[in-house]
DNA sequence: GCCCAGGCCATTT
DNA sequence: AAATGGCATGGG
């Protein structure tokens, strides 16, 4: 109960623009999923439960100390950047206004290198609900449990103000969250230990990547402060990793905030917006005309464009 | 049963 | 250079 000395409960008030549920859902991140009214995940090695109130993140987490917790989900959702600002830089094409309207709130995470370039090496085909399944099996498995209340119970309690399910008299129950398995803990595994959670001819390429990045080549962290292209490279030296898995990493984990992946999503908005529905028009220069188009915060604009275009699918229809 | 999914790679034209 | 087909698996 929250009387649990062990279970830190806390929030945030956030004065940026920030809907959580946009963020969690807007296919960036594959670790986090919704119970109830929370959504529970780890960053890292730190496991918690999240809601939103207006402008109030409340949360629940394993981290021992308020500085601790707090330092993590402000650095995770960029709270410090000011976003205002980032907004007003970005082009003023009636279209992307109209998905940035829709997308208020949406924001680019600060995941781990590593479980970013996972979590995309696991999406190539694949619908995001399934390579959400595909992580949980992975962390359940590999991972370390973190135990969102006290030792011994492996039961997450609802983060504050989240209503319980009272039928029976009965706390609500939670899943316990697992930690996604570090490099050198994957590289040990089998291709057969993979497959095995469902992500079928992805698992020789989750497996060398483990088994490379253990081993130190590429060296994740170092890329941030790597030129973008030469970043790029080394990712797509990775079995694998093309340039779209490339740039997501690049974007959503390593600080470079023009990377703008282009997939079959954008691929779609770009011809049919920008491109006054041309077919034809190929990957290559979609992406030099949206580099030149969007500039230094094209990340941020192709996730409002994708946000928008998977909550519109009537909108590509045809 | 169909279809296709935040792709990538090897193989053909 | 540019267009295929294959790849595993599950959800709609």
């Amino acid at each position: 109960m929250s009387s649990d000395p062990k279970l830190l409960e806390g929030s945030i008030a956030v004065s940026q623009p920030f809907d959580l549920d946009v963020c969690l859902n807007s296919g960036q991140a594959f670790a986090w999923f919704q119970r109830e009214n929370a959504w529970l995940g780890a960053i890292r090695q730190t496991a918690f439960a999240l809601r939103q109130e207006k402008d109030r993140l409340f949360y629940h987490t394993s981290a021992p100390s308020f500085p601790e917790s707090d330092a993590l989900l402000r650095h995770y959702f960029a709270l410090d950047d000011d976003y205002e600002k980032i907004r007003r830089r970005l082009p003023r094409d009636p279209f992307l206004r109209s998905a940035m309207r829709f997308g208020a709130g949406l924001r680019i995470l600060r995941q781990d290198p590593w479980e970013c370039l996972a979590g995309f090496i696991l999406s190539s085909a694949k619908q995001i609900v399934h390579i959400r399944q595909i992580w949980q099996e992975v962390a359940r498995r590999w991972g370390m449990p973190l135990e969102l209340r006290g030792e011994g119970e492996g039961v997450a309690q609802p983060p504050p103000a989240v209503k319980k399910n009272t039928a029976g008299g009965g706390c609500a129950t939670w899943l316990p969250v697992y930690s996604f398995p570090d490099p050198d803990k994957m590289a040990v595994l089998s291709e057969a230990d993979l497959r095995s959670c469902g992500m079928g001819f992805r698992a020789p390429y989750l497996l060398h990547a483990a088994q490379q990045i253990a081993g130190g080549e590429p060296d994740l962290a170092s890329l941030r402060n790597l030129p973008v292209e030469k970043a790029r490279e080394k990712l797509m030296r990775l079995r694998g990793v093309g340039q779209k898995i490339a740039d997501c990493a690049l974007l959503f984990s390593l600080g470079k905030n023009e990377a703008f992946p282009v997939d079959t999503w954008i691929l779609r908005v770009l011809r049919r917006v920008y491109f006054r529905n041309k077919r034809r028009v190929r990957p290559a220069r979609l992406r030099s005309f949206a580099a030149g188009h969007f500039g230094p915060h094209g990340g941020l604009a192709q996730q409002y464009l994708f946000h928008y275009a998977r909550m519109h699918p009537h909108f590509l229809a045809r």
